[in-house]
DNA sequence: AATAAACTAGACTGGACCGTCTAGTCTAAT
DNA sequence: ATTAGACTAGACGGTCCAGTCTAGTTTATT
């Protein structure tokens, strides 16, 4: 009974810390990547987690450290889909097109590009924040897509010298005017046409680059 | 004899207040593209610029209006080379070349990111420097490529079906891995080899999307 | 020389905000 | 019922900063 009751207890700590934890994550994440690092205010993140700022302080650091774990978390949970899933049997063009539209999808809503400009912004302050922004976004992503394209070299589908290469200027491709757009928050968001043709636009050139003769 | 020393009074008082003026804009710009709009203190630019803090908001109206002209000055001064003159007689390979380098000597410099960083960091706070920037940034420097596209389609060298989106679609070729790594700061400048394999890549992929077969 | 305008150095106000502290409340286990 | 730990509301100290004000100095014109 000793066990199971501590057992009981630690569940219940456990999921009420995770709970308020996690609400105060949800709110900072709301009020840093509303206002940015400078002009977000820990009394601000607190009511709006509905907590008292000691709480805060009790499951975080201080400002610095709650700001890196939002931007970890929502590093992690934004950039996972564009993990591309192995595309099997389906032909390059729609391949592309879907690995374009999930990081078109990813990077142009409202709080991917947030999270972007908040590192942007705070780059000088927290370098090791864009970094691992770089490593698990871009990086990744290029890498995935980049094993794809040396399997359709190697089929002899497409001509890919370099894939690495290659899958960064598809990428670049797809951060054309539209992009450059959001991030300045010209447009409060892309209209799916748009979209839609950035995709495909970026997977037209991308094959003409890459046509086998 | 009135008339010539009221001029020369002129022209002194405009030649001391241009040279104050200046020393000021010159501070501020090196002080907000330092440390951003909101770590940017006042009596830093003041200091910076060996001037009382008093001085400043004689010729500025405060903070906001002394970034707003910071931003807009760096505007023109850096977005002027990009403004392409007309390529004549040249072959399209090297124009493009030309253009690609110049826009990334530009973009990838360390004044050309601060200034982009900081319009990213303010856009919310500024949405009318950010439509400024884009205008006569992105918007004319497409334009411009644009036409001498139109031009290059009209003499049947290249297939351009539309000018404008084929001209968004080289400068998005070169904000590749190399500008997002700049842009997070993970590389303090660009090293000229990136740069030039940069401009190779865009100008070959854009070439091999557009010829004539 | 006299005078007006520009400028300087620095104090000052008012406000925002981080992080801490206090005093009291609620919860749950013993 | 008691007790320990988590939580709350709010005050507080310390710092920083935008913008104003004052008093004195320099500059240039008449």
């Amino acid at each position: 009974m000793a066990r199971s009751s501590t057992a009981a207890k630690h569940r219940a700590e456990n999921r009420a810390a995770r709970s308020k934890r996690d609400s105060i994550l949800d709110a900072a994440t709301r009020v840093f990547l509303d206002c940015g690092y400078g002009d977000a205010s820990m009394d601000a993140v607190a009511r709006e987690a509905g907590v008292a700022k000691q709480t805060i302080y009790s499951y975080f650091d201080g400002k610095d450290a709650l700001f890196e774990a939002i931007v970890r978390d929502k590093c992690d949970q934004l950039l996972e889909p564009i993990a591309m899933p192995k595309a099997r049997g389906i032909d390059p063009e729609t391949a592309l097109a879907r690995t374009a539209r999930r990081f078109l999808d990813v990077v142009l809503a409202p709080e991917g590009m947030a999270l972007f400009r908040a590192l942007v912004a705070e780059c000088g302050r927290f370098p090791n924040l864009a970094e691992a922004f770089y490593r698990s976004g871009p990086l990744l992503a290029a890498g995935n897509l980049a094993d794809y394209l040396a399997e359709l070299d190697r089929k002899k589908i497409l001509k890919v010298d370099d894939p690495l290469r290659a899958a960064r200027l598809f990428f670049a491709l797809l951060r054309g005017d539209l992009y450059i757009r959001r991030l300045l928050d010209l447009d409060s968001e892309a209209k799916p046409a748009d979209v839609e043709r950035a995709v495909a636009d970026a997977v037209r050139v991308f094959l003409a680059a890459h046509a086998r003769r």
